[in-house]
DNA sequence: GTCTATAAACTGATAGAC
DNA sequence: GTCTATCAGTTTATAGAC
């Protein structure tokens, strides 16, 4: 019973060469770059602890030992995939927080966007989501934990306006509402992208659009201050 | 970089002798109840597949090879820890879809009754929540999934009733709320008991109550339709 | 029912040829 | 930059003594 070996259905290579973006034109990309691309989507799909270096190798038709020229080691691996999508959680926060719109906008905003970013690059994502533990246990990635405590303050700022505004409850508790919302977020991308087969999992017929729309909706009406509970929703502005 | 072992903190037993419950007074529990306990902690806390038979075994104070003397393979010992958890959910919804209560008494019941039972007996549901994709790949779980689906249909027909009644929003997506709603129950449990040390989660500080009334609020905040919007949260029914 | 001992395969990682 | 070959340690699981 030591079948451990899955072979991936392959995803089609994905990003098409990109007109020139710099660097050298040599159609297509980075050796390391497909390994990390690889790397994230068996750390998403099986956990870090789950994949075995082997697979990923196999993944971009290398063997193993080829492996360790592009990484020092697994966790290496790991580390780069998690910096970036960290960076790009702590970004949008701070962006979205300095937009010239009221706290509920901001808020909507915030929420429209972290489900986007989440869900165009969400193996990354996924991985930060499921590695807590590592990342805690690990003085390596102190930086990873540091940029998450920035992002929830970010976050809090913003509520915290929304609530002396008077736009949301008087007494919301500011603490369980981010880290359930970003939560809700988490999981509700991960499953809109990975589940597949369960009886009560067809998720995937929903565009995303109308995901974010429920997800607004149900939070925005939850911590809505009472009399404004009828109100429209508002649209999120456009950033980028 | 092999350090794989890790030691787990003792957790004085529990479960101090319960005066005779029947089978045997033999100064202690079964044997196979304490690796199951001990399985069900390790899978828990570092996943199913990260787990070593080695580390079971020696939770419980024997020998790897001993193990599969009580069990026949690692997955069974899974096995056998989300059967009862999974069919716990599902008779706990069932019971409450039955009260004679409205619907939105019994919603609130089965918020409340989801939770305790996550959280009373944590690691068996962690379990259930964080192998999905194991159980879906192996037919051996299939009556898992049977299981979670009849779930899934016992909170839908308290939901639809709500609506019917005109207590909760009329154009509510039913299946998005139900999956949504499940998973930030099992999360938050999740999150409750196991997170500790990260420089955003001190969740610890809340009783459990009061988490339950956070989410109890949050939830119907949502539904609820808009009329309604200001009235007072409904409390549990007891149950058992 | 537990132990000893071990099989057979797999693990992350390294050294050196090309 | 990839391959071959391999290390030392781990994995799940088995066989047989006590």
């Amino acid at each position: 019973m030591a079948g451990r070996q899955t072979t991936l259905r392959t995803r089609s290579a994905a990003r098409s060469d990109e007109a020139g973006k710099g660097k050298s034109a040599s159609a297509g990309v980075d050796r390391r770059e497909l390994i990390l691309t690889a790397a994230a989507r068996r750390f998403a799909e099986f956990g870090f602890e789950a994949t075995t270096v082997r697979q990923i190798a196999d993944d971009v038709d290398i063997l193993s030992g080829s492996l360790y020229h592009h990484f020092a080691t697994k966790e290496e691996i790991l580390e780069e995939i998690v910096r970036d999508a960290v960076q790009a959680q702590l970004d949008c926060a701070l962006r979205i927080g300095r937009l010239p719109v009221n706290a509920e906008q901001r808020f909507v905003t915030l929420l429209v966007e972290l489900l986007n970013i989440v869900t165009v690059e969400p193996d990354a994502h996924t991985v930060v989501f499921h590695e807590r533990r590592l990342f805690r246990r690990s003085p390596d990635f102190a930086h990873i934990l540091k940029a998450r405590k920035d992002t929830y303050d970010a976050w809090c700022t913003i509520l915290e306006e929304g609530v002396s505004e008077g736009l949301f409850l008087q007494d919301l508790d500011i603490y369980l509402t981010i880290t359930t919302v970003m939560r809700m977020i988490y999981n509700g991308a991960d499953w809109y992208l990975h589940e597949d087969g369960s009886p009560i999992d067809a998720l995937s017929d929903y565009p995303l659009d109308e995901l974010a729309q429920f997800y607004v909706g149900f939070i925005l009406r939850s911590i809505r201050s009472p009399e404004r509970a009828g109100e429209l929703i508002p649209e999120p502005v456009a950033v980028s």
